[in-house]
This record gives structure tokens, C-alpha cells and sequence, in this order.
DNA sequence: AGTTCAATCTCGTGC
DNA sequence: GCACGAGGTTGAACT
């Protein structure tokens, strides 16, 4: 039976369902008015009201109200649920160590439960990340300045990884932080600190930062300037299909 | 009635239901086979599987697999949501401008859709964020260093807002940066950036800077050094409840 | 397990 | 609307 569902059950057909659910790693729905108690990070509480829980096989468990695309609460996967009935209540309770966290949903009313058999292979396949617009400029190094040469990517430095480290036309060193939209004041500080730590290697070889990106804000380019760093527009809407394009 | 379901309902049962919901404002649950196609701020395709997909009354939409707490794919909210059955599919489509954005979910079968109405007037309470933080700093200054008088929360300066900004015993400026957790690099070039401006405003008066945190990478302690910026641990899990602190 | 950084980040706040 | 920064960020890749 690919799916179970229970319609305004009693607390103990509901535990009944929820137990054999997280027993055999299917994932559940509840719905019904419930309150929600949080501790580990931090702490919170929610007061009665309607909502959507989800519990998944991997230990995850969301807790959704009517709005936002965030849960109001949730616990990340790896924990491990239990449910149970106490004081006329339903609950579900996730937990995990390191860090300690428990999450407790206390239910005084189910109007739901629904437990799903999914199965699900496929793959996410996202175009449109650093990772792409790095690899246009790689295949392509000129979008960033005519006579660019890459010479590694996530090359390591004293202050990270440098997305692409490479060297200009006149032979100096070149640091290229990539961003896949427009960017504030936080790269700048990055490209800053990447430029500080590769201008400790290669001393008196005047290491540029370029900061490629589709756009940036005022602030940013004031503090991109200051710091005598460039900006290279690039076009964020490019075909990622055009392959092959001449070195 | 709250909740309202169909059991492997037909495609036209289905959209039925979806589109009184997504009329009159309730929350909608479909599971089934399903294959999801999405075009924005970046693009991506999922292949046929098993998915929860919820649609709130807020336009929000997510697509939930069996695994991790961020779903697979989703829309945020203030979108328009229309389902349709074309092809022998049933449809679910989520579009917004501003950024253009669509999201596709194709069902070749349904197993279970359901639609609820939502009630919910709490509002989270959460503590321990890095705002109680800053009220127990304020509560007692001498957390950060004796002597240490603050004189104003969220300053304004050229490079953005000082979380805490004060005077320390000898009555230099200090800028106080306050994070709720481990800190890395980016804390710290953010407190670089602060007080370079405050700098500014103060020439020659040597204006200090602080990192307060429960504790801060190899990393970050070493750019923090190099930058004559200092670090001040505090134990993040004290109690919020103790108010009336003695000043 | 810890560090670093990207993210269709999301979300609130302020301008 | 945009900008800026917090977040129980999450998640991945690497050490």
C-alpha cells in the first residue's frame, strides 16, 4: 500500500500509524492544532494553531504554517523521532546529539495522518551556479579581460580557497572572485582578504582582485574601489549550452 | 470541513480539488509520481519520482523527496499557483515576476491530494538569537571588558550599522561585533570594514574593535590578530531569564 | 568532526 | 522596490 491515511483518528490510532511509519522509513504527514517546543541552538515556543508536520525516513521534521517557504520549526535529518500519548496528547518528539537539540510537537487534535511509501532516484540536475560561471570563464577567460590566463581554481591561499587564480596580459598575479548575483559588501571584503593573502606570496608583484559578478551595490563599489579592486560585469542570463566555444 | 481528501483520485478529481483550494485559500498536499521543472534565478529538472509537493494560501509552493530539510524544489512566497491536466498529467504550475520564476511539477499519477484549512494566530517565540544577546551585553557591559560603555546599538556608518558601538575606560571608540556562534573569516572582515569607517569619523583616536562570540576558527583568530582586532569570548548558553542585572 | 563557502538561500528591517 | 545582515541558516566539499 503506497499510501495510509487515517481521517480525524483517535491519539492512539494515530501513534499506531506514526510508529509503524518511522519503523519501516516512510515518510508522514500530520495535520491538526498543535504546540511546538523547541531547545538546542537556541529555544522557542509556538502557541496553539493549525499546522502541516512533516516527518521524513532520514530524520528530518518540518513544521509548516500557512506561511513562508521556512518551516517555523524543524529538526535537520539525522534525528530520530518518537511518538507517544500523554495528557489527552499526541506527540512527536525529534532528537539529536551534537548538538543537542529536541524538538517536541504536542498535537490536541489530528484531523490527519498520512503515511507515504516514496521511492525517488532521480537527480537534481541545477544550471545557472558559480560552479557554471565558472566554467564559461574557463572556457572563455577573455569575459573576464583580454590576455586572462587561468592557472588553477579553488586554488588555497592563507585566507581560503580563490575561485580562479591566474595571471593578466602583463604577466601580474590575478585573483577572480566569482558570484552568481549581484553582490554587496561581503565579497568585496572576500576578494580583499584573498588579495591580502596571495599579495604575502608573491610580494612587489602587484596581485589584482577582480570581483566578477552580474552587478554590484553602491556600497560594495565604493569599497571595491577604495581597495583598488575591479569589477567585471558578466552576464548572468548566459547560454550555459554553448559548448566548445574557441579558445 | 478542515480537511478534505481524495484517494488516487482521477486527474479532473484532483484538479477539482486544487482549484478550490488555491481558490479559497487553504493548504494543499499532492503526493504522487511526479517530475518537477523549474526556470529563474537559475533553471533545473528533476526526473520522474515520489514527492510531497505543498502549496500555501501564500503562494509558496515546495517540492519535498524523502530526504533533507530544504525541499528539491519550491517557489517563495506571493506566487500564483494553477494546476491544470494536459497530456494525461496533472499540472501544478507557480509563476511570479519580478524575478521571473516558474515552477512546473508534472504528476503522472496521483496517490493522495488533500486540502486544509489553516488557522493560526501564535506567533514563535524564539530566544537565544544574537539580539538577546546584544540586550544582555547592554544589560551588562562588563561582559565585554570592564569599564566598557556602550552608547549606541545598530550606529549607522559608512560601511553599514555597528552592532554595539561605545567607549571603552580610557574612552577610546570601540566597535562591538556580536555573533551567536562560532565565528569565521567573514566575522572578522566584517568587523574590519566597521571599524575602518568609524576610523574615519575618528581620526587618530584608535578606535578599537571587538569580536564577541562563544569562540572563533584558527582561521578567523589569525585575521583577527592581524588586524589588531580583539576577540572576546562569551559562554552562549547563558540565561537569558536573568534580567534586573545590577549595572 | 571541524572549516569554509555557496545558496533559486530565506527573512526581517529600514530606507 | 533595493540594500544589508541574521539565521536554530542548510548543504556540500574537503581536511
Amino acid at each position: 500500500m503506497s499510501v495510509t491515511t487515517l481521517h480525524r483518528p483517535t491519539h492512539r490510532d494515530a501513534l499506531g500509524l506514526l510508529e509503524a511509519a518511522f519503523g519501516d522509513g516512510r515518510m508522514v504527514t500530520a495535520f491538526g492544532r498543535c504546540s511546538v517546543d523547541y531547545d538546542g541552538r537556541a529555544s522557542s515556543e509556538l502557541g496553539p494553531g493549525d499546522r502541516l508536520v512533516v516527518c521524513k525516513p532520514d530524520g528530518t521534521i518540518l513544521v509548516h504554517t500557512d506561511e513562508n517557504r521556512k518551516p517555523v520549526n524543524w529538526q535537520p535529518p539525522g534525528c530520530v523521532h518518537r511518538a507517544s500519548v500523554r495528557d489527552g496528547q499526541l506527540r512527536i518528539r525529534s532528537e539529536r546529539s551534537s548538538p543537542t537539540e529536541r524538538l517536541d510537537v504536542a498535537f490536541e487534535r489530528v484531523e490527519q495522518v498520512t503515511a507515504y511509501e516514496v521511492s525517488d532516484r532521480s537527480d537534481l540536475r541545477l544550471t545557472g551556479s558559480e560552479e557554471d560561471l565558472r566554467q564559461r570563464i574557463l572556457d572563455d577567460p577573455a569575459l573576464v579581460e583580454p590576455g586572462f590566463e587561468p592557472t588553477a581554481t579553488e586554488r588555497e591561499t592563507a585566507a581560503g580557497p580563490v575561485d580562479i587564480f591566474g595571471a593578466d596580459a602583463e604577466g601580474r598575479p590575478v585573483v577572480v572572485e566569482l558570484k552568481r548575483r549581484r553582490v554587496g559588501p561581503s565579497a568585496a571584503s572576500q576578494l580583499r582578504r584573498y588579495v591580502e593573502a596571495v599579495d604575502e606570496e608573491f610580494p612587489d608583484e602587484g596581485v589584482r582582485g577582480l570581483l566578477v559578478a552580474p552587478s554590484v551595490t553602491d556600497r560594495a563599489a565604493a569599497l571595491l574601489d577604495e581597495l583598488d579592486l575591479a569589477f567585471v560585469p558578466v552576464d548572468p542570463t548566459a547560454n550555459v549550452a554553448s559548448e566548445g566555444t574557441p579558445r
